[in-house]
DNA sequence: TTGGATGCAAATGTTTTGCAGAACT
DNA sequence: AGTTCTGCAAAACATTTGCATCCAA
């Protein structure tokens, strides 16, 4: 079963690592294969937390050089919120931006070729390459405002 | 001529310190001014060297204390780019968003109206409460891409 | 006089780097 | 054999905090 997931991030990585002549390690395999089975948003230090259940040897530097390396790869998007650096799986996810709870600090993802068109033609005016963009929406969800109304008003 | 600059911010970090029964002092004041001065985005570490043209006896901490005052006060949005905390005046400009060129660094700003109302509607369809946003779109600017152009192509 | 404000130094937390040994090609 | 990779410890950063002192109200 474990050999059913990220199939094909796998390639890639290994791809890139023939490309650039770097070489295939246990490590980095444990890491990627943690990694897109975490889910999303992870930090690096609950990345090792869950690396470190399988392969309690595996050191915290080494996950710092697997993200980067992901990232390189174009498997990988980092994200910092609240002081420190989150990531998600790149490959074959549709783009999508960010909406930030920061009461519970749940992120939820969502999508919008509307806006994406009229960045790419904004850009266009001012003679911009896109290579990428952050679009994080901070406010609170709908448990959070719930929870907070039924806590009664706010006092200022 | 001093005087004239940032006279409304002024105003505005004066009512937040009498509503909060907080203290006036020199160095918020020298730092505001400078803050207002220096244009966006600036860091903390290239706002300390501003401040202590004028007042050398200003310190870091101060600089990060005042900094975070504003920004509860209103007066200072932050947006982190690049490892380091930036933060740019707030008060009564329109709101924008950023382009940001990954090899020179500039910051262009953009606004568009019609992002805005696309984020709304995503927002209220699942009940998320918008506080603030950081759209940071990151690439080449002109100048960098032509300048790219013109060095050769690039080998991979 | 009281309590907030300041600046230094120390503490913190995250990320990077130096290095010797292990692993890969 | 020759590199790259790893993990530890140390270093490097940015930011925060403790504290004695200063200053505004």
């Amino acid at each position: 079963m474990a050999s059913t997931v990220g199939r094909e991030e796998k390639q890639v990585l290994a791809a890139y690592l023939v490309r650039h002549r770097l070489k295939r390690s246990a490590q980095r395999e444990a890491i990627l294969d943690a990694f897109l089975r975490a889910g999303r948003h992870v930090s690096v230090e609950e990345l090792l937390g869950i690396v470190r259940k399988k392969r309690a040897d595996i050191g915290r530097t080494t996950i710092y050089r697997s993200l980067k390396l992901f990232k390189d790869a174009g498997l990988a998007s980092e994200l910092t919120y609240g002081g420190e650096a989150r990531f998600e799986p790149l490959w074959n996810r549709d783009h999508h931006d960010h909406f930030i709870c920061g009461t519970c600090g749940e992120i939820f993802e969502f999508k919008s070729p509307e806006i994406e068109r009229i960045q790419e033609t904004i850009a266009r005016r001012i003679g911009f390459v896109i290579e990428g963009h952050r679009h994080h929406i901070l406010g609170r969800c709908r448990k959070c405002t719930t929870k907070a109304a039924r806590a009664g008003p706010r006092r200022t």
